[in-house]
DNA sequence: CATCAAACTAAGCGATCGCTCAGTCGCTGA
DNA sequence: TCAGCGACTGAGCGATCGCTTAGTTTGATG
């Protein structure tokens, strides 16, 4: 299907917002369609159902999240520095795209079992980025993160969790929270008197 | 109504697991009634609404996790251990609960604004719990917190968002989950060496 | 200008939604 | 014993759901 002409990329804007507004079982396709000054049967050019609309925003979603990621890491820097900017880079995305994020994060059970399949792999490379760097500087003596798995689930969930909250009375700006989960990290993995720099914000 | 009577809590339990499964929106009452048996309009008796259901189950969660915590501090303790215990209790509660913690979190969009109102009055007492623990911590000089809502936020978003991936292939006991976030609170507010203690777990 | 493909609409399909209503059933207190 | 009441059912209301179909419009291509 044609998912990036201009008329499908304005569906999927308008299928974000609804979806999370009232989340994907509670929007019609003929309020998304609406949004955009369409009728309900324009989405079938573009998308064979409603669910595949809800596949291709999941995917670019996913997509996005693990391309902020990578870009934001470096592989020649010390863990620490690493580490702050990735986490940075994550929590900064979730509240940068609070309403993708919260379609990526809160939507997929809604996706078909291949479908599911596809994105769940994304997930998984999201995660591995993250693992890396903690692997690194564990063994480097850099970090103190014992046990691995629980340290990379709470930092991991910590950055997902932005885009349940964001924004709130005290932070509105994607760059706050991006900076202060950098510090944050920093601390758990055990070295919060170290490197205060905050690379990316 | 008479929300307390066996077959009204017996749906909201049925409502609970449905709604978690797949949403309030796309959750339907016919399916919720047959979970137990009945027919779809046995519902009515008990609640006035499919919505009066979702906020009898919404303020019984929150009242469950606000108990929750209050009962695992106690004013007299240093706060680090306060901090710990409630911690701990706090993230026992979202992964002893997974279902309904999730209707919880995820469906109090589907309430009705004054329904709404109530509910997010309990959460900020729930919040304030966690606050005053950090703010005592802080005047007494136990702990270094600041900015302080932003740690507050950060340790309250970490607790909440247990439902949302629990249980996992390395966490599958809430005790576990408990443990692990009381020590990353404690390293969080710049304590990570000090009291190694958990209660309640 | 004729042709064709793709985007889009109006209408409507069958299914399902939340909810109502008339009536049945079984229990309870006088 | 029996009137009354609340829980519950089966049928069904009007509305809305995802999606299909037939037909119109539009813009690019020969």
């Amino acid at each position: 299907m044609a998912t990036d002409s201009p008329a499908a990329r304005r569906m999927r804007e308008a299928a974000i917002a609804e979806f999370a507004e009232r989340g994907y079982g509670a929007s019609s396709t003929r309020d998304i369609a609406a949004r955009i000054g369409l009728s309900a049967a324009a989405m079938y050019p573009h998308y064979r159902s409603k669910e595949e609309l809800l596949y291709a925003i999941s995917v670019d979603g996913h997509r996005g999240a693990l391309e902020a990621l990578r870009s934001a890491d470096s592989a020649t820097d010390p863990p620490l520095h690493r580490l702050k900017a990735v986490v940075a880079a994550f929590a900064h995305w979730q509240a940068q795209h609070t309403a993708l994020a919260r379609v990526v994060q809160y939507e997929i059970r809604s996706l078909t079992t291949a479908h599911y399949r596809h994105v769940r792999q994304l997930r998984q490379d999201t995660t591995a980025v993250l693992r890396k760097i903690l692997v690194a500087g564990q063994a480097s003596g850099d970090f103190d993160v014992e046990p691995v798995e629980g340290i990379l689930l709470a930092i991991s969930s910590l950055c997902v969790d932005v885009c349940r909250w964001f924004p709130s009375k005290t932070f509105r700006q994607p760059g706050q929270v991006g900076a202060l989960y950098a510090d944050l990290a920093a601390k758990i993995v055990g070295r919060g008197a170290g490197d205060t720099t905050t690379p990316g914000d």
